[in-house]
DNA sequence: TGTGCACGAATTGTATACACTTGGAATGCT
DNA sequence: AGCATTCCAAGTGTATACAATTCGTGCACA
């Protein structure tokens, strides 16, 4: 029943339908990601992959990448639940990112085109002048430009944990992200002007600013309420 | 049918029999870490499971965590094949943990009890003096030299990613590891005064040392043959 | 009323059957 | 011979049935 091969399944190398346990995955992932899922919640199998459209099997082959990922965490015989970040947490990701992404930054001076490195200027003037505010297009800015040195860096394996990290730091419920509108965009741009420049140590104390950036407001946010 | 809960039962909270997919977790990580699973083999599921006494589900629960540290990787459709680190992985990852395992010995400073530090250095000494040379013993001193600090670093973010990171480069297929025995013992040393005397600098200067001092052993050890 | 115990529904853990995919050997064609 | 095609065996992907565990509920008893 096979079909033979037709020109457009030449064409599609690597899309080919997903599997079950990948369409969970990523569903799981947007549904954590989008808050649909809070921090905190526990996950029933059944009723999820029922959600889903698929058999537990899949469902729970999707869990556990997510808890590789740190995504959600679970205790034997005890069901999944969704990761709640906490201040803790979130400080600690964020020393490591400080040290971390500073260092991927030096590395990527001189390994990006500059025409991409426009690019993400110009994203994040866009979502300077957007009207109304969008938390979406906010993180989807922040992705851009960090992603931009992050998988210039050259280091695979510092960029896999990097990837984690921001995902996690993502994870901890912000309320007040719109305030972050005006530093973030400043500061993205500095270390913009640092990697266009080819200068790296520019490049690094532009990042590891940044972070700390984000690190004092989380406090202030906290500290100050 | 379920016996009433005797002493014994809470006596042991966090022992418990554990599952299969515990025990296929830990019984595959041994295989792949003392090279009876060699990199880039593949991996038959139905056999392991089988030499393994579970089924193929638990099975592949394990696999799957195993997969998110790193040990196994896997493409759709295709087997899971036990990753084999090249240099150029070796190196990447001794790059991050050289940033990050410096700064980890920093902030453990001023955290370690002085006997945990003396019982380390006797470690060190006594593997020295070991007789014959040892790997596992080697592997074993390592660990308690690089924990001690990475588990005091007081963020347990960093020393999540840093645990992981030196399972992988121990994947590294290094032949020569007994010629690493003096450099190592001698760095070791070198990392353990500097934690006992307190001196923060000093603790980052020797551990960022040790580690580029691998990178550098790597490297004569592939350009010189 | 409070405490402990037993029972049971709900949920997680495991085994197994079966569907789908892949890779390769055998086959046929040019 | 060389190349493409077909088919089969081996292996991975998924569904589902069942076993084991957990946790709440209600009862018994002090």
């Amino acid at each position: 029943m096979t079909p033979p091969a037709t020109l457009e399944d030449k064409l599609r190398p690597a899309w080919r339908a997903p599997n079950a346990s990948t369409r969970a995955y990523e569903a799981i992932s947007n549904m954590i990601k989008d808050r649909q899922l809070r921090g905190g919640e526990s996950i029933v199998e059944k009723r999820l992959a029922e959600q889903l459209g698929v058999s537990r099997t899949p469902l729970r082959e999707a869990l556990q990448r997510l808890e590789g990922e740190g995504l959600v965490r679970k205790s034997a015989n005890q069901p999944y639940t969704v990761r709640q970040v906490d201040l803790g947490d979130y400080l600690q990701s964020l020393k490591v990112r400080q040290i971390l992404e500073a260092e991927a930054a030096a590395l990527a001076v001189g390994r990006i085109e500059a025409a991409a490195i426009a690019r993400a200027r110009d994203a994040v003037i866009a979502l300077e002048r957007l009207e109304p505010y969008d938390t979406h297009a906010h993180w989807a800015c922040d992705d851009q430009v960090h992603g931009l040195f992050i998988n210039a860096c050259g280091n695979a394996i510092m960029a896999n944990i990097l990837f984690e990290l921001r995902t996690t730091t993502r994870l901890f419920e912000i309320a007040q992200l719109a305030d972050r509108l005006g530093p973030d965009s400043r500061e993205h741009l500095a270390i913009l002007d640092a990697l266009a420049a080819g200068n790296t140590d520019a490049a690094r104390r532009a990042t590891a600013a940044h972070i700390r950036s984000l690190f004092n407001f989380a406090i202030d946010l906290i500290g100050g309420s």
